[in-house]
Formats: C-alpha cells, structure tokens, sequence
DNA sequence: CGCCTTGTTTGACAAATGTCAGCAAGGTCT
DNA sequence: AGACCTTGCTGACATTTGTCAAACAAGGCG
C-alpha cells in the first residue's frame, strides 16, 4: 500500500518492541487479534506470530494460583491433622503413577520461588522427585540464596545424585551453590572421620548445618527402595534397620513410624546431615507421591520435618486414612 | 448413557474438583478442550464453562513478566543513568494518557508483591497514582507486611486520600497497616505542635518513620498540580516554593531539580514524613506517569529517593532527552 | 404426585485462533 | 548486476474455542 507511512525494519511501535504492545493488548486488555492486527497495522497472522514469540521469550505466564491445590478438601484436612502451614493436593484423576508424580512436581517447581526470600539458605535433598521439581523451575533470580547439599554425593543409574540435585536448584534459581565434595557413605566409619577432619570437607560440612529451609523427598523401606538401589545400604542392611522399625528414608537416614531417627550402624558411615538437623527448621518443603511412600511421608510429618506438603491427590487420601 | 457408572452430583472426578483437573490440563499439559471433555467424559461446551470458572476463581493466573519491560531499551538507559536497581518501561502505542497512566498503575501492581519480603515495612504515599497501583493489585498474602501511611490524610475531590491509599493497599496484601490520623496541612505550626505531642499521634509518627520500602509518585509544581487542588498549598504558596526553585513533589514536599527538599512556610504545618528521612532506604519504588510529571520524576531520582521505577514509554524518553 | 425452581450440561452454530505456503523487501556474495 | 539468501508479513484455509437456547436432573413444596 503506498499510503502506509514506511515499512518497519524492525518490528517497532513508535520505535519499541511490537511484540510487547501485542502481548500487553492481547492479554491485559484482552482485546482480540483482529482489533489489535488492526490497531498496529499488521495482519491478524502477524498479531498470532507476535503472541507466539511473547510465549516463547517467557513475556507472558500463565500458571495455576496455589489456592487452587491448598484450598482442596483434602488439603485443608492433612495441614490440620499434621499441623502444617500449607499443603497442596494436585489432582491425579486416573492418571499413571509417573504422570502424576510429574505433576507434583511440576506444582513444587512452580511453588518454591514463592516460598523463598532473599539472603534464606535452602538445603536440598535428592532422589528422582527433587530432580524432577529442578528440572521443572521456572529460571527465576532470588537474590543472595544460598543452596546446600544437605547429602554426600551417590552416583545412581539415573543420574541424578544429590551434587546434581543441588546444583540444579542453584542454577535455576542464580543461587549460590555449595556442595558437599564426598560420597554419601564410605567403607568404614574412620574413613568417615578422616574425611569429616579434612579442611575443605570439614568447611562445606559446616555452611550445610546453616540452612533454614530445606526442599526434601522421602524413600520408602521397600527392598526396592532407592536406598538400596543407589547403594546407600544392601538390603540386608535395610532389613535391619526395617526390623528396628524403620518406615521411612529422609537424606539417606531411617526414621521410624513417628520420624525418629534409628541410630544403626551405617550411621557412622553416613556423610551428611543427621535427621534432627531437618527438624524445626524454619521452613520444610516436603515433595511426596506415590501410594509406596506414604507410611514413609506419614512419619516424615509425625517427626516435623516439614512445614509444607506438595502431594497428588491419591497419597493425600491414604495419607490420611492411614493415619487416622 | 446406562453405562456411565453414576451421574456426578458435584462437579468431581473421582471425588474431587473437575474444573482443577480441567485447568490443569487445558494450562499445564495444554490439551484442547476436546481431548479434555473426552477425558472428563463431559461435553466440550462444558469444559469451556470448567476453565471459565478456574479463571474466575482466579485458579489460572496470566500475567506478563517484569522482563518484558525491564529489557526496554529506554529502561536500560534510564537504569545506568540514575544507578538504578530496576526501571520498567511501559508501551504506549498512541495510547491515551489516561489509559497510559492505567496500563502502569497495572504493570506496577503487578510488580509490587515480588518486591516485598515478610517481615518488610512498606511506606505508602498517596495521590491517583497510588490509588490506581492498589486498585489494580491482586490480593496476595505478604506475612507479616506493615503497610505505613506516609503523611496525613487530605479530603480530595477524587476520594484517593493518604488514608485511604495506604489501607488499600494494605487490604489488599493482608498487611497490618498503620494510619496517621490528622491532616497532612494544618493551619498553623503551633497546632502542629500540638498534634505532634499527642500521645496517639506520636506514636504514629514514630511507627511510620520505620520502614524499609516505600511505594510513591511524584507531583507537578505546574499550577494544576494535585499539591493545590488538594488544598496542601495555595496558588501562592506553590508560587513561592517555584521561585525558591521547586521542580516536584514528594509526599506534600516540595523537591528541587536535583532532588534536595526546599524548606518553606509550609513545612512546620505539615504532617508526615520528611523527603530526608524517605531517602535511601532499601528500596524505593516510583511509579511516574505523563509528561507534566517528567521534571519532577528527573528530580526524585537524582535525589536518590528511588530504587525502582515504573513509568511509560514516551516518558521515558523525554525523561532521557531532559536530563542529559 | 405434579409442578416449579435452580443449577448443570449439551448440541449446533458463530467467532476467534492457529497453520502454512508463498510473496516482497532488503541484505550478501560472486 | 544478478543469483540467492534471510526475514517478516499476509491471505486462505483448518482447527479450536466461545455462545446460547434448549434439555435435563435434583430438590423443594403445595
């Protein structure tokens, strides 16, 4: 058309990003794409690629409020009954055990931020279900955050050890990381002692005991159970510590049906920190799904690990039926 | 259908709430409504209604990122220029000032709640600005917010007076929030005196002197300006204060061009704040709109009493071409 | 029991949105 | 200059989404 003014070079308004005024219309103003083609003077094709790149660039979020999980019938049960400040619930409506788990932690992903605060130090655990949340945060800057490896390191089939957890976290939120630099647990427990004595490793272990909220998951006492199939302990051991009234795993250590840590022999050998360094924290966010993990979650919130729930709807109901 | 094993009575699935389940995977999984309605095994016209209702009930939540506008080139420059820690740049595309002034009262609102912290004391000035930014922000709980009213309260035409500022914003942030309960002018300074001896008052006053935050705008010395129409200042007045070089106003304070506060008749009739005591606190928000405003906007920066600002795209401009 | 009231669901249609091949403008290389 | 990209835009068509009147169930009530 020879009576448009000139063509644009590059795509401006009034010499600015066109792409943000679409946006800005489209999903504020909520006008439709034909009204804003029109307003800026494009085709309405070119009003959907704007929008499409406004996505893309992360310009436009659409989430789902936390209201709608922590206001779930069940929700509001379980945060009564465990004393706990809040708990989602995701609804798993007949969905596979590992689709629902993605969208727990698809919620906790976009949960966390929410509860952190700049200068706070979070301690992460690790395992598949805090992998998953890291893989599924939203790239967000909190600033001065400080993540700690609560755990030593595991190399597991899956790839995701606890250094990698942690690092993940970090990177997701710019926070700073520090890792601690030793396996999870080693032959003998002077082993353990030479390596707690080592400066460096001695300096990470105490930034790590400094942390006021923790991100965490809990490993059932099933032979299957990732303790043993990350070789944190044989199932003869795990059998052991089962016969001791062991439920639950919480960072490579056995809790009992009401969270007590069981003191046994793989304690010595353990690097990293102790289950009554989780208690009372300011803040704990514990990550759980799946029906396996429930007694286990039950005793995680008996023994007052967490302050906060992120589950599916299914494990919310044996949760608490199983603990009525 | 006689195989459809029992009719819902409230809207569930497998117990619980649909629509969540509806919003969960028309947003999250982005499934369409048809594949969704076969999932539900309801009709497609009643998933439209599901995700009406998750957007009513503020289940989804939309919004446009903060780096959107913070990527603007003018917020860049505006940011080097004045050291700032943030500066949104809001497009304006031949908008009207009006619905300029809105869209950043908007982007503000929005912005706000990411900027505070529990524990934070949040000093609320007053004006249309400051009315418009809470009306437009979504009600989100801060923990242990105080929301201060920073100066007295003025009867305006317009129904936006300190008072109603502050508790606004207050209301809308779950805060607690501490009002000062006298005019923001009195007649003399002897009756100032008075009120700032009162018992109830002075407490006030030394409550609002404490905060960490502050949300403001700034006001024109032209003769139209909100500081006469409100009856802070007569014609006169506001004469005098330009001729001693006034170029804006701060919480009913007069500003000069590089920000400093001009001491003036008026001062010891005033109640609230000192532009001194607002200066260089840990975060000081502007949300500055319209071109009458950009000397004043000039002038509050230099003078350092912000950290962040929110304005509009064709001010920003002039508020580079006028200040380099 | 029939009749109303209220709230939910639905099918058919209308409107809005997404896709994609192809065009035009501008740059780059030979 | 001409051949050949790349980029952004568009029109025509396909798909998805929104609307609305009518149908339907459930409960209250004479």
């Amino acid at each position: 058309m020879s009576l448009e003014a000139s063509r644009r070079t590059q795509r401006m308004v009034s010499g600015e990003d066109i792409v943000i005024e679409a946006a800005w219309l489209y999903y504020h103003d909520s006008l439709n794409q034909n009204d804003i083609a029109e307003r800026l003077g494009v085709s309405r094709a070119t009003v959907v690629n704007y929008l499409q790149e406004a996505r893309e660039r992360g310009f436009v979020q659409i989430s789902m409020s936390a209201d709608a999980f922590s206001g779930h019938r069940l929700a509001i049960a379980i945060k009564e009954l465990f004393g706990l400040d809040d708990v989602l619930v995701i609804p798993d409506g007949k969905l596979s055990v590992d689709q629902a788990a993605n969208r727990v932690a698809r919620a906790a992903a976009r949960w966390l931020p929410s509860m952190l605060a700049p200068g706070d130090r979070l301690g992460v655990a690790w395992g598949k279900t805090i992998y998953d949340v890291a893989e599924n945060l939203e790239p967000v800057a909190i600033p001065d955050l400080t993540v700690l490896q609560l755990v030593g390191s595991m190399a597991t089939p899956y790839g995701f050890s606890a250094d990698v957890c942690s690092s993940y976290v970090a990177r997701r939120l710019f926070a700073r990381c520090i890792n601690l630099h030793v396996p999870a647990i080693v032959s003998t427990p002077e082993v353990a002692d030479v390596l707690r004595r080592e400066t460096l490793i001695a300096s990470q272990f105490d930034e790590i005991t400094r942390f006021n909220k923790t991100l965490f998951a809990v490993g059932s006492c099933l032979p299957d159970s990732h303790v043993v199939s990350s070789g944190v302990a044989t199932v003869a051991e795990l059998q052991w510590y089962v016969d001791q009234g062991a439920t639950g795993v919480l960072c490579g250590r056995f809790i009992d049906r009401n969270g007590k840590g069981i003191e046994g022999p793989l304690d010595a050998r353990m690097m990293g920190v102790s289950v009554d360094m989780m208690r009372s924290r300011e803040t704990g966010i514990l990550v759980s799904v799946a029906a396996d993990r429930v007694p286990a979650t039950v005793a995680a919130l008996r023994g007052g690990y967490a302050t906060h729930l992120v589950t599916d709807q299914s494990s919310a109901e044996k949760l608490l039926t199983s603990s009525s």
